[in-house]
DNA sequence: GCTCCATGTCATTAA
DNA sequence: AGTTAATGACATGGA
């Protein structure tokens, strides 16, 4: 469909372009440049030569470029801005879901032609002048700004460039800004590539999202979006994968080009500069759409992609299978709280029992624990491919269109392992049925499983009369019903279950202060006890003092003293203190 | 393999 | 009568 020119250098500035590049990516391990290059002077002389050239003729293309680009624009009368003229690649804008990415990307190509020469020339200085970000470059500005992003194979070959180009400004500008803009693109891929493996995923939803936006943009920088995305970028891409894919698989991975592309720039990006004939030969490949969907269909069909994994994913496919399965067989769960046999009251059990439930979670997981070690295995060997955890959660949501083609993407990731003899698709799949599991609940899964077109947190948390308006605007089968009211009835009990507990350890933790209080207070309690039995005691010897002083200053008629053996000091009730014979009274005891 | 802990779930009861 | 919250009891999985 289209050429690919040879990069205007002869093979020896090529072999010397990849030990640049071979050893720039080395650099930071410490080998040192003669280590690939042994005539690096001389390269160097002629790079400098080449770099000026290469200036003067990509300004010309620039320019050239931005009139092709001009001519392939239609302004937009409501918008007053500039979109790409209607193609299949823009009807396949607007049916994301359904439309092969593969159409879009081959007009891409197509609207691209004339520049692909330019563009080898512009890798070549990219290369040269941005010496630390090579291996960024082979993915950053890859984007054809033309190109669709309704598919999902776009997204998977782009994951962190969509995000990253809508970020990049792209103002019109002298061809300086232009490179500087290029630069900040592939200075942030590069922050993407060093922190990991960029999930396919949020690219998608970054990419879905702004690319409408980012398309307007397109009649106001037409230069930029030519000069940062032309074609030849994808065709690198190919390229680049078709060397990574083993020869035996490289038809099927040459026919699947979009969705190789998928690749981090990250894992191949040394072997893009290094193949560039491979490069060429996939770029001169059939690429139309209807050959590209055979191409997917090819993916699908291969034995180890297609079993159950692609069934289980996808609640349309699973519905159009066996929805009376489904509908016969209730969750266990649902069973039990439906007056179930108590011997189901646990759904793993339950569900070994039967074992029919394509929602449950005990075959859930019997379909993780065979390839389960192998692919723990085969994370450890590539742990760079399962470092972003969170991001593939958004595949929750995606559709199974988008989720089976994310997992034939993934296969061309594993080919290190399948070129050791194991085939890879199953593991990277079960790896992402692992990772969803471990974050969806057994009812998300199930509800997803029925098809209940409602999520659980609605379920869950509408009010009683909005869950009953809810349910009666769905006509529900009674598998569907059964497992909604569980779901519920779960939810609840769950949140229920939770606050019970957090109240007890409340209380718990309430009741322990307060235990604590008291023995304080007891303690201070009985410190004020003894403080107050000790004044008590001193008091009581002062009285008796006093009591002595006051007897003592008592004299009879005679002037002689009273002695307290035979008087006692009384007082009375109104103050008044009496000096009483303790004989008489001893003697009226007594009698 | 056992224990402990956290969590989910079920059954039951009361509001 | 149906729903919900609360809670004891049990199961399960991880540390």
């Amino acid at each position: 469909m289209m050429e690919i020119e040879l990069p205007k250098m002869n093979p020896s500035q090529q072999d010397m372009d990849l030990i640049d590049i071979l050893w720039r990516q080395d650099i930071d391990l410490g080998a040192g440049r003669e280590v690939f290059d042994f005539s690096y002077r001389q390269k160097e002389v002629q790079l400098q030569r080449q770099r000026e050239l290469e200036e003067e003729k990509r300004q010309q293309r620039v320019r050239e470029q931005e009139k092709a680009l001009l001519a392939q624009l239609q302004l937009d009368e409501e918008t007053g801005e500039f979109v790409p003229r209607p193609t299949p690649a823009n009807n396949a804008l607007t049916h994301a879901n359904t439309a092969p990415a593969e159409i879009t990307q081959n007009v891409a190509f197509t609207e691209e032609d004339g520049d692909a020469m330019s563009f080898d020339e512009c890798m070549q200085l990219l290369a040269e002048t941005f010496p630390l970000v090579e291996s960024a470059e082979s993915a950053a500005p890859c984007l054809d700004p033309s190109v669709p992003p309704s598919t999902d194979n776009s997204h998977v070959m782009m994951p962190g460039e969509m995000p990253m180009l809508t970020q990049t400004p792209l103002m019109p500008g002298p061809m300086n800004q232009t490179w500087m803009d290029l630069q900040h693109c592939l200075n942030i891929q590069e922050m993407l590539d060093m922190s990991g493996y960029v999930n396919p995923a949020p690219a998608t939803s970054i990419q879905e999202s702004n690319y409408s936006q980012y398309l307007p943009e397109l009649g106001d920088i037409p230069t930029n979006t030519a000069e940062m995305c032309p074609p030849a970028y994808i065709n690198t891409f190919e390229g680049a994968f078709n060397s990574v894919v083993p020869p035996s698989l490289n038809q099927i991975s040459l026919k699947a080009e979009d969705i190789n592309e998928g690749f981090e720039s990250d894992d191949f990006s040394d072997i893009f500069y290094s193949d560039m004939e491979a490069k060429v030969n996939s770029a001169t490949l059939p690429c139309d759409g209807a050959n590209t969907v055979d191409q997917l269909e090819e993916l699908s069909s291969d034995p180890l992609l297609k079993p159950m994994d692609l069934h289980s994913l996808s609640p349309g496919d699973f519905n159009v299978g066996k929805p009376e399965a489904m509908a016969e067989f209730p969750d266990s769960d649902s069973g039990l709280s439906l007056d179930a046999s108590p011997k189901m009251s646990s759904p793993e059990k339950s569900l070994n029992g039967d074992g029919s439930f394509g929602f449950s979670d005990s075959d859930m997981d019997d379909t993780e624990d065979g390839p389960g070690s192998a692919e723990s295995d085969y994370a450890e060997m590539f742990p760079l491919l399962f470092q972003s955890d969170s991001p593939q959660q958004s595949l929750t949501e995606k559709s199974p269109v988008s989720q089976s083609q994310e997992s034939a993407i993934e296969q061309p990731k594993s080919e290190p392992a399948e070129a050791s003899g194991f085939s890879t698709p199953p593991f990277t799949k079960d790896k992402q049925k692992r990772r969803l599991e471990a974050r969806i609940s057994r009812d998300e899964h199930r509800a997803k499983t029925l098809q209940i077109p409602f999520t659980v947190d609605m379920i869950i948390n509408l009010p009683v009369d909005d869950f009953n308006e809810l349910m009666s605007k769905h006509q529900l089968n009674e598998a569907q019903l059964a497992l909604v009211r569980d779901i519920r009835r779960r939810g609840k009990n769950k949140v229920a279950a939770q606050n019970c507990r957090k109240r007890k350890m409340e209380n718990i933790v309430g009741l322990e202060y307060e235990l604590d209080s008291l023995k304080e207070e007891k303690e201070r309690l009985m410190k004020e006890k003894s403080k107050n039995s000790k004044s008590l005691r001193e008091m009581k010897q002062q009285l008796n003092s006093l009591y002595l002083e006051v007897f003592s200053m008592l004299k009879d008629e005679q002037g002689k003293p009273y002695s307290p053996n035979d008087y006692s000091l009384q007082q009375t009730s109104d103050g008044s203190v009496f000096l009483v014979p303790r004989i008489k009274k001893t003697l009226i005891k007594s009698n």
